[in-house]
DNA sequence: TGTGATGTTGAATG
DNA sequence: GCATTCAACATCAC
């Protein structure tokens, strides 16, 4: 589930549990995730290294090593990760793992395989040759309003953007079209000035507020966001419209018509 | 059994 | 070059 917030969780899960360690070897399962270079050659470059520090951005986790290379982990649409000692608690899923020094391992299992894995040399070379936008953690109100200006598309196809933003997934810029009581198929230029503020402003608290409130890893509150109303034919609030669901930016949505303005 | 899934990319189009 | 759209990626779960 990894957009900004869950992101952020696998941050903190890596932080306890690899941070300082030293790389004893690494096994590749398949190396169909690791995206610039053979298995072999990732396995090598990791080998005897020791992870320093790590950074997030949108949900992009980069991990700092002892040579000043990283190690980029792009959870794509099911990565995961899987700290244990005991081999009997290899994950069915894992595509390869780190074998510390000190006996204990990090899997990274992806049953998809959408995830991106690159050794890199250069972190801010690489940011800045994707293009990838400011964390959405870290911009105000006014930037997202300026970036508005001027476009065409979609809302939800602006919110995942993430040469714009990074962070926003599918799930939370249906949340934040929900709050904002717009309908996510919405174009900018059919906005008011006040209606871009709100949707800026929501923006910003949806996902700082489901970073806060992300409790532990794998322990998401059901009371989260969209689980409340991302139900089909559900009626909205006060009674108000009905959840129906679509296709926006080429990725299903969900949305309240009759509540969010269309 | 067919369908769709939390994400990104690269090609195609305007 | 920029903005936008859309199919493709690989596999599993329902």
């Amino acid at each position: 589930m990894p957009e900004l917030p869950e992101v952020n969780n696998f941050k903190r899960y890596f932080n306890e549990t690899s941070l300082g360690k030293t790389i004893e070897n690494v096994d590749v399962h398949d190396d169909k995730i690791i995206r610039n270079m053979p298995g072999p050659a990732f396995a090598d470059a990791l080998k005897g290294r020791k992870i320093v520090s790590s950074l997030r951005r949108g949900k992009y986790l980069f991990a700092r090593l002892d040579n000043g290379h990283d190690l980029l982990l792009h959870f794509g649409m099911t990565g995961d990760l899987n700290y244990y000692s005991a081999p009997e608690d290899k994950g069915r899923y894992e595509r390869f793992v780190l074998n510390f020094t000190d006996g204990d391992k990090l899997g990274f299992e992806d049953p998809r395989k959408f995830a991106r894995i690159l050794y890199l040399e250069d972190r801010d070379a690489y940011i800045k040759e994707i293009k990838l936008g400011p964390d959405a953690l870290d911009i105000d109100g006014d930037y997202l309003v300026q970036k508005m200006t001027g476009k065409k598309g979609s809302i939800k196809g602006f919110l995942l953007n993430q040469q714009i933003l990074s962070g926003v997934g599918n799930l939370y810029a249906d949340e934040i079209c929900y709050r904002c009581r717009l309908s996510p198929a919405l174009r900018l230029n059919e906005l008011t000035e006040d209606e871009k503020c709100l949707l800026a402003k929501q923006t910003i608290e949806v996902m700082t507020g489901a970073a806060a409130n992300a409790p532990y890893y794998k322990d998401y509150p059901e009371n989260w966001y969209w689980h409340v109303w991302r139900t089909e034919g559900k009626s909205g609030p006060e009674g108000i419209g009905e959840v129906v669901v679509t296709k926006v930016a080429g990725r299903t949505t969900y949305f309240v018509k009759g509540w969010q303005r269309e």
